[in-house]
Formats: C-alpha cells, structure tokens, sequence
DNA sequence: GTATGGTAATACGAAATCGTACTAAGTCAA
DNA sequence: TTGACTTAGTACGATTTCGTATTACCATAC
C-alpha cells in the first residue's frame, strides 16, 4: 500500500532523472558545438529551422522559457555567427523576426548527424522502446506544467 | 510500419520533452528561491542533505556533470548563506569535504514542501500515474547515458 | 629522500544569464 | 487627435558559469 508520502518522492525522483538526464544530454551535446554555444542555442536554431517565416523574439523567449533580455543576446551571438537573420517586423515596428539562414540549417543538419552518430551505441544499447515508452506520458506532463504557469 | 527517421525523430522528442520540462520545473523552482539561487544549487543542497558524511567538491561536480570550478563557486555561495560547511578532508589534504547545515536541512524542507503546495493543481489534474510509469524508463535511459560519458 | 606524474581545489578572466529600468511603438477610448 | 496604457526590444549592471592556468598535495618509483 502507497502512502502519500512515497507517490510524492516518486514526482520529485522523476523531476531529478529529467534534471540529470537534460544535463547529461546537453553537455554532450555542448561539447559537439562550437566555442561557448549552449544547448538552448542550439534549440533555438532548430526552432527557426522547422519555420520559414521566422519568430519574434518573444515568442521563442516564450517558447523556451528564458527571460526576454536572454533571448536578446543569444539572437545577437547566433547572428554574429551568420546562423540567423534579425529583421525589423513588417507589421510591427516595435518587433523583430528571427529566421535561420542557410548557414544555420547545415550547421544544424551536421550537429545532428554527429550527434546521432556520438549516441549510436547508447541507441543500439537501449534500442528506441524506453523513449517510445516514455514519450506519451512525458507529453502529458509538459502539456500540463505548460498550462499551470500563468 | 515505422522507418529508421521515425525512430530518431522520436528519441529527438524525448529528449526534447525533458529539455522543457526540466526548463518549466526549475523557473518554477527558482521564482520561489532567495536570490538568483539556481536549481543545481538546491539539487546540491538536497544531494548533501540525504548524505550525512558529506561528499568532496569533485564527486558533486561529477554527480550533477557541472566543471569543477563551477561547484567551488556554487558552493562557496551556499556556504556564504549558511546552508553547507566546507571543511578540510581528513584523509587527504588536497580536499574537502561539504555538507548541509541544519539550517540548510530546514531550509530544504521548507522550499520542498511550498514546491509541492505549489504543484498541487497540477498534480491533482495529472495524479500520479505518468509519473510512476515514465520513472522507470526514466531511469533506464540515465543510467545508460551515465555509462556512456567516458 | 626525492623526483615524477597524477589529482583536488582555486585564481583569474571571458562570456552567458537575467533583473531592472528605459525607449519606442502600438492600441484604444473619449 | 490626444493621452493613458500596454507591449517589444534593449542598455546596463550584478551574478553565474566555466575554460585555462596555477598551486598544493598525494602516490609511486627510483
């Protein structure tokens, strides 16, 4: 029999495996990715890439959680690197749109490559079940938290 | 019948999913903390506080994958707010050891338990079903990823 | 004993992160 | 049209993060 007190330190043991495994996945991943470039960056880039009229910048500040002046400054550093282009709104001249270049998509498609490749053996180790298995329920949960933050 | 892109596309999704969730989890966690405390900060306090010999810098940069010289930071901060000691090794002379203060055990608690007051909408609208079936995935998918960083 | 290589922590500096305050631009009612 | 209010983005500064280089200490071989 459960007490309330065990269903409880469940939720907090599934938060700190989500916590370790992000780590675990985003320095890999960093270590693939040039000079001081995140992991939030690197979404970014693959946010833009999937939407060819590009986002505001409040938006994807919305979209990944992170405070607007945040945003700000990795937009500035990922066009300093030619991986995407900021341009005046055309409806809104208080606004932006970022948009990922040409640059941006084939750097995205090599860091992908090579991160698929760096995970091969973990991959073929686990094989895709426990994602598969786990995808339903992490969906909920996001979906969920994502409607409680007011 | 599922292709071999599917099959990544959906471990892409995974990790995806843990990348928001872990993003909603620790700006939720951070709004309730004092300061800019982060939330690899309170996972080190917790880390400490279920460890009562302490543990050395290193085997905590190691646990939570941050450099070193990130955790001196980290916990010179904690230590500085009274929530850890640092104290020589008594075995080796190179190290140290860290460990929760009571005031840092009473201050884990309180923040735990306004978390879960926090949480408690989400909660009852979720219940804890998708919580226990992700865990052991989960766990499964860290601990091979843990294996797999040389 | 001491030389040598490895390990723990830190000093330092560069860059990222983010809160506060600000400016410019849109909206809307009167 | 105007004035109050809202919204998008940014300048600035405090703090965090983390790579590099350094120092102190341990272990082993000679």
């Amino acid at each position: 029999m459960k007490t309330p007190e065990d269903e409880q330190a469940s939720v907090f043991r599934f938060f700190t495996e989500v916590g370790i495994i992000q780590q675990l996945i985003s320095t890999r991943l960093e270590t693939m990715l040039p000079g001081r470039m995140g992991a939030t960056q690197f979404g970014i880039l693959g946010h833009l890439a999937r939407r060819p009229d590009g986002e505001t910048p409040l938006q994807l500040s919305n979209a990944f959680q992170v405070p607007k002046t945040s945003m700000t400054h990795m937009l500035g550093v990922l066009e300093k690197l030619e991986l995407v282009t900021i341009e005046p709104h055309p409806q809104d001249g208080r606004s932006k749109v970022a948009r990922a270049t040409q640059k941006g998509q084939a750097f995205l498609r090599e860091c992908t490559g090579r991160m698929s490749r760096e995970m091969a053996p973990v991959m073929s180790e686990l094989g895709t079940q426990p994602f598969n298995a786990a995808l339903p329920h992490l969906q909920l949960i996001r979906e969920a938290l994502d409607r409680a933050r007011d």
